[in-house]
RNA sequence: GGCGCGUUCGUCUAGUGGUCUAGGACGUCGGAUUCUCAUUCCGAAAAUCAUGGGUUCAACUCCCAUACGCGCUACCA
């Protein structure tokens, strides 16, 4: 029998990151066992529908790269089908109408017992706590419990892979598909992800959507190798995997029944592996994309070896190498921060002597920067820069150090940059001189 | 309250009765490389396996109780 899955979130607000891995295990089971993965959107509460969020999901599920098969489908377009279901029931005597609904006939005898594929355990539900319950609402719309089963069974889900809130209700599915004379559909009841505080993490909580996590400049493929690892962990143990390969190892049996808890700190640290993974030219594609206003977008390329291994997201690349196309500002603090450095061992009364000298020492080691740069041969060569100013330093008795920080901060007006030969190459020398100016300048007033 | 599910380093986890004085990853701390930052490479700290009882020659692994966490207890999903 082709195994099929699906994912079946309510449009309630944004897709939820942990809707990401529910959505995900689903799609892995479908893959791994040459299936079909449906997306079904279950509509049915229209005071808690909201505006947009089925297509923020949707959206975000095929950004993530879960494809799924065929078209969406929409719970409140099969309306008729439920409320046939569900008269079919009455009919059999088996449900009721009462003040405009229908409702099913509990049998409270005996125990519901499954063996969850999730973890491969057993769970036993002891029926008597079940009371009658709503199928069909007053307004036409069935509930959960009438959709999911006959929706299920319909559409030949083999497992229905969802959250564990769902446990406590397994006898009303269950006797819900025995009413219909339908085999059940096997069930995996994956675990819930848990903020930092342990407290459920969830949208009702304020949880971030994924969209969210994408417009922060998460890659796909690495929000799902990371939610992949929350109540899973692959055989070969492999870190790194694509999507194949997860698909490959994935067992529901292996899937953990303890909740883990979201760590977005790993998850920093994923993105940052895929991007220095990336070969150059995937990357700066990817952040063309991302920076949809870049003033300087046919440039990135020419970045990207350089902060390949000193981003985690798409969107570091911005404060790191906005200093490229914006004329920087400048702190005369951080001048003198740089060249205190090597008087910290002295006493305080001297220190002081000294920090009056720094103004002074700063505009002239500034002017020989100047003087040197303007000498220099056009084009600069990475090498020759390095060995003039090496040598600079060595005749003004500074450190190499405080020699690249200080042409560092003038021309960028930042501490940390991307390598600093490079950066310059790119602003051109030009514009690197104009800005050394700028700053003698800057100080001296 | 009742019922259900769970509990290994801060976090994700390995572990299915002896190989565990508990392994890996992220993070943290130290060091090396280095023009800053990052990367990379070394190294360290970090879990009396929730607690208490059993069972067994032997328990992180099996059983029971307690504590704690999570879920359900809607004409919401």
């Amino acid at each position: 029998m082709e195994v099929r899955t699906r994912f079946a979130p309510s449009p309630t607000g944004s897709l939820h990151i942990g809707g990401v891995r529910t959505a995900l295990y689903a799609y892995l089971i479908a893959k791994k066992n040459n299936g079909k993965f449906y997306l079904r959107i279950e509509d049915t509460d229209r005071a808690r529908f909201v505006e947009g969020a089925a297509e923020d999901i949707i959206e975000t599920i095929k950004w993530l790269g879960l494809d799924f098969d065929g078209e969406v489908i929409y719970q409140s377009d099969r309306k008729k089908i439920y409320e046939e279901h569900a008269q079919k029931l009455v009919k059999d005597g088996k449900a009721y109408e009462e003040e405009g609904a229908i409702w099913f006939k509990i049998n409270p005898e005996g125990t519901t017992v499954i063996t969850d594929l999730s973890g491969n355990r057993k769970l036993e539900i002891p029926n008597s706590d079940q009371k009658d319950f709503v199928i069909l609402k007053s307004d036409g719309f069935p509930t959960y419990h009438l959709a999911h089963v006959v929706d299920d069974h319909l559409m030949d889900t083999n497992p229905v892979i969802r959250g564990p809130e769902w446990i406590s209700s397994l006898p009303k599915h269950i006797q819900l598909f025995e009413a219909f004379g339908w085999e059940p559909t096997p069930y995996a009841h994956i675990p819930t992800i848990l903020g930092s505080d342990k407290s459920k993490l969830s949208k009702r909580h304020g949880a971030k959507p994924a969209s969210e996590f994408r417009k922060d400049g998460f890659l796909p493929e690495a929000i799902l190798n990371y939610m992949v690892f929350l109540g899973w962990t692959p055989p070969s143990g492999k870190e790194i995997l694509t999507l194949a390969e997860m698909a490959d190892e994935f067992d529901l049996k292996d899937v953990h029944v303890s909740n883990p808890v979201f760590d977005i700190v790993k998850l920093e640290w994923m993105n940052g592996e895929y991007i220095r993974k990336m070969s150059n030219e995937e990357l700066t594609k990817r952040l063309q994309e991302f920076l949809v206003d870049h003033p300087s977008k046919d440039k990135i390329g020419l970045i990207v070896p350089l902060i390949k291994e000193r981003i985690k997201k798409l969107s570091d690349f911005v404060p790191l190498t906005d200093f490229l196309w914006e004329k920087p500002e400048y702190d005369e603090e951080v001048f003198k921060m740089i060249l205190k450095r090597h008087s910290e061992l002295v006493s305080e009364s001297q220190q002081k002597q000294i920090l009056n000298q720094v103004q002074d020492d700063i505009v002239s080691i500034m002017k020989k920067i100047l003087e040197e740069l303007e000498s220099m041969e056009k084009p600069w060569e990475s090498d020759k820069f390095e060995k003039t100013f090496r040598d600079l330093a060595g005749e003004l008795e500074i450190s190499v150090t405080q020699m690249f920080q200080l042409i560092r901060v003038a021309v960028s007006g930042r501490t940390v940059t991307p390598p600093l030969f490079e950066s310059i190459k790119i602003l051109g020398e030009d514009e690197t001189k104009a800005r050394i100016k700028k700053t003698l300048l800057f100080i001296n007033s």
